[in-house]
DNA sequence: GTTGTTTTGTGTTAAAATTACGCGTTTTCT
DNA sequence: AGAAAACGCGTAATTTTAACACAAAACAAC
């Protein structure tokens, strides 16, 4: 653990150290699971722990001959998650959300340091070979969560407070998609309606009636028809009708 | 704008300075108005602006004679924002929530900073005399809101970034109160229906039918019924009541 | 390719919730 | 005192939700 003596720009009083970290969650379309990406952290602290991906916030500082500040870069939350996920899983995602923070004093045993959560939706491409990226993993989210539950009384499954993150997430999850089909964002731009409904039970963790749930999506107007070879139905999201739907408020028959 | 030499603790790149800032609704009973607490900086930058009370947080280092740390105390984000609720207005909060950190470069002219973003709850008192508190003042909402909606681009009514706070805070307030009955954290113990309607009113801007508003409060079986003097009655919320719903499921008809 | 099983598309109907008003009485304001 | 607003109690029409039936197409196993 090394001092640090580099400039600070005006406020003098100790910082803490700014860390983001990222809940991605995708929809399996294989097993029509719900999963998270986890990766196995190679360094201390809780090495070998499996981890939410995540770092540092980047700033640039340049002094001059007399140490003063000459020239300043940095990255907004956003952009740190982004890059970080970039860095560790090599996805590119668009769909991010920002989730809240974690501060909680000793929550990592290096130093001070506060970390800002978001989570984000990408679709799992179907055939993908073993799992790319470092030592990235797709978990079921279910399995996670029921780790988590059952775990013995002050015991942790990941490392950090990484266990609360994801919790929170998902309940976030859960949250937004009675106000937003975000559910779209996870699946390919064409989809069956069971797919869809699977996916939807994945989140919310309840069973719909197949015909009522169908009727209901097609109801709200924001889908597009598309006939496929076979007899099967596939649909895809008219995000113009969309857009217009949500500013004149006619998707709040969308709650389940 | 001074360097900074004090310790890290392990981490060594340069970090930005952390702070929390607070939107505090409160419903004026008098005038039946949903206000918000701004306070009137007293220095620069922004010095006369109106301003989120807020502030940064507070870390303290010990370090021994050859500069290593052998002490550290920290507070979390969610301590900081009701420490400086408290120094900054006097006011003592029980229900604050987070709402978001803000972290674009350049936000604070001062140095690299970002903020965390809570938001809390609170009953103005009936006759309370000329506001107390430093220079803090109760503000409408409406009034701030529509003043930010109508300035001219790029123009800011609010200190920093403020008017995205306060803004996101206000969707915030009424996205919540579609899962949890907010509304009476800003009330006295009692209250009358018309009251409660004029609140949730306020925050969802939209009118109810007087009628409806009331049955759909009374069948939701959270309230308890008080008479008065006159013909009118008092309402309570029933907090035991309330959770058991909320557990089972049972509230989903207070969603409007 | 035949057979049994599962999935998919298309309804209907009863119950529940929401919305829109009517009316007589009490309070409030001037 | 009189007019206007606020209040409590109620009903009817409409919309939304929940529960369930059936046949054709796809799929799996042999």
């Amino acid at each position: 653990m090394e001092n640090h003596e580099k400039p600070h720009f005006g406020y003098i009083y100790p910082r803490p150290a700014v860390t983001t970290d990222c809940v991605i969650f995708g929809f399996d379309m294989t097993d029509e699971l719900l999963k998270v990406l986890l990766i196995e952290r190679g360094i201390e602290p809780f090495k070998g722990r499996y981890a939410l991906p995540g770092g540092f916030i980047k700033i640039e500082a340049k002094t001059n001959e007399y140490g003063l500040v000459v020239e300043e870069k940095n990255e907004s939350l956003l952009e740190c998650a982004k890059r970080e996920l970039k860095e560790e899983t090599g996805f590119d995602v668009q769909n991010i959300y920002e989730l809240g923070t974690w501060s909680t004093p000793g929550r990592d045993p290096r130093c001070i340091t506060i970390t800002d959560a978001y989570y984000a939706l990408v679709t799992i491409q179907p055939v993908r070979g073993g799992d790319d990226a470092a030592d990235a993993k797709w978990v079921p989210l279910y399995q996670v969560l029921n780790t988590i539950k059952n775990l013995p009384d002050g015991m942790r499954f990941l490392a950090f407070d990484h266990d609360e993150i994801i919790t929170a997430a998902h309940i976030r999850l859960q949250q937004q998609l009675c106000f937003e089909p975000l559910a779209f964002k996870l699946l390919p731009k064409r989809f069956s309606m069971s797919t869809l409904q699977k996916l939807y039970e994945a989140i919310l963790e309840k069973n719909f009636d197949r015909r009522n749930f169908a009727r209901k999506m097609l109801d709200s107007g924001i889908l597009d028809v598309f006939p496929t070879e076979s007899r099967n139905i596939n649909y895809q999201l008219n995000l113009e009708k969309y857009e217009e739907f949500k500013r004149t408020g006619r998707l709040s028959n969308l709650i389940f």
